[in-house]
RNA sequence: GGAGAGGUACCCAAGUGGCUGAAGGGGACGGUUUGCUAAACCGUUAGUGUUCGUAAGGGCAGCGAGGGUUCGAAUCCCUCCCUCUCCGCCA
């Protein structure tokens, strides 16, 4: 939520803000003039109330006073009523903006126009064609999408053998990466959650149609554990000194790709279920712009443990999330389909978020302020299966076990 | 799933319709005393949200959440959430 201060006194900042992102500017409008009307009918029901108050009787009111009494209080009444309607408009629509880019995120209007920052390692230079990480993981019998075709439905799958094995050795060499050099606290989170944390992130209410909903319950699996790891935090005043958290989860993430019919319909790149080593960290609102740099290096980092080719770009204002007000992408360059893609977002959202969930710190001077929230993930663990299976295979069709992940896997090659 | 008990401020806890935005205790903080510490005594201690205001400073809300009854609700009624105890079932 944009902090309705910012809008009332800032107006124009935000306009353009939410105008490089492609809001539509009438919702501003709508917003500000229910916000004026909001702010109208308050100080009336408060007026009111204050009246009410004043005159309140100190014991049994007598009939005269009775009746002024119940006067008043059928006006209040009356007021709070529309007072009521008004509200919840203007809170639909603060839910239903997005946050504003911040300065140095390049104007654009879709991924074509995202600012490549880096790359690391060079494309690998096969002999021979690279093959797709499904054709390769199927040969070796480390991949079943059938079964899960038949057991479930489309977009899911079974790991067998290694391939249930590189899953597993990936979430533990992720999280003990992130728990011992980068520090992070390892939590482990439920996966299922309610509205209310859903809001709070900004799931809901506008992307109700990505999200599996429980039938008949106020319940949802969580769609990533940023869900689960900020709102964790949700209504809690954190002191200063305790900044930054950094926590960290390994979790299993279900979505619904809704409108993604078509895209990466074979392979692991795309799936309903899906695991995810998540990295969060709450910041002083000083310190969030330097977090985001380090949360990108620790996201990194596991990339180059494992020697997987990346490289990093800054989204333009276009592309950006809903919540987000600054986000770099890591993508993984994948030899079949001669491109990078993303495996790990980091965003962040300054104090969007932290507005949506009442997540605040306390500063030494005792005065309390929204801090700033951010994520990234660290990484995707399919993809980064995936990307392994692509960049470590042989002519053979075997697949090298990256030097990082060997300890883990109990052993040097996969065929 | 069945039966019961609860949720009040940092913690414990009193409070069953107006004098309660809240007794009492603990803790914390400040002070007196003391060579220092402890003890004792005195004092302070709802943070917060929101709105009006350049500000100073007002107003309103707030006793798990949301509704309702009432001139008036922590207190009465309804729905929901959470915690605990016992029974049943279960990885």
């Amino acid at each position: 939520m944009l902090d309705p201060k910012l809008v009332r006194e800032k107006y124009e900042a935000v306009k353009k803000g939410l105008e490089s992102r492609g809001y539509p500017l009438e919702f501003l409008d709508k917003y500000v003039q229910l916000d004026i009307k909001w702010r109208q009918q308050l100080q009336a029901l408060e007026n009111l109330k204050c009246e009410r108050n004043k005159n309140a009787p100190e014991g049994k009111p007598s009939e005269e006073q009775l009746e002024r009494l119940k006067v008043t209080a059928n006006k209040i009444k009356v007021q709070n009523e529309s007072l009521q309607l008004i509200e919840q408009q203007v809170r639909e629509a603060a839910l239903l903006m997005p946050n504003i880019p911040v300065e140095e995120v390049p104007f654009g209007e879709s991924e074509e126009d995202n600012l490549e920052i880096k790359r690391y390692g060079g494309v690998p230079e096969f002999s021979f064609k690279p093959e797709s990480h499904q054709e390769l993981a199927e040969r070796l019998g480390i991949l079943d999408f059938e079964s899960a075709a038949k057991v479930t439905g489309s977009r899911f799958v079974f790991g067998r053998s290694f391939g249930a094995r590189m899953e597993r050795a990936l979430i533990n060499f992720m999280l003990d990466v992130q728990t011992t050099d980068n520090s992070y606290q390892e939590i482990l989170p439920p996966v299922v959650v309610n509205s209310k944390s859903m809001l709070g992130t900004g799931q809901l209410p506008k992307f109700a149609e990505d999200s599996f909903q429980l039938a008949g319950t106020d319940y949802w699996l969580s769609p990533t554990a940023e869900v689960q790891l900020t709102n964790m935090f949700r209504d809690m005043i954190i002191p200063e000194q305790d900044l930054p958290v950094n926590v960290t989860a390994g979790t299993t993430c279900f979505r619904k790709e809704a409108g993604t019919y078509g895209r990466d319909i074979s392979g692991i790149i795309r799936q309903h279920q899906f695991n995810k080593v998540e990295l969060v960290k709450l910041s002083k609102p000083e310190e969030s712009s330097e977090q985001l740099e380090k949360l990108l290096a620790d996201a990194e980092s596991i990339l180059k443990k494992l020697k997987l080719p990346y490289r990093v770009v800054l989204l333009c204002s276009g592309d950006l999330g809903f919540c987000s007000a600054k986000t770099y992408d890591i993508e993984v360059w994948f030899p079949s389909q001669d491109k990078y893609r993303e495996i790990s977002s980091c965003s962040s959202f300054l104090d969007f978020q932290a507005r949506r969930a009442m997540i605040r710190y306390r500063k030494a001077d005792g005065e309390v302020d929204y801090l700033h929230t951010l994520n990234g993930s660290g990484l995707a663990v399919g993809r980064t299966m995936a990307a392994i299976i692509e960049n470590y295979q042989n002519e053979d069709g075997s697949i090298n076990v990256p030097e990082a992940l060997q300890g883990y896997m109990g052993v040097e090659i996969i065929k």
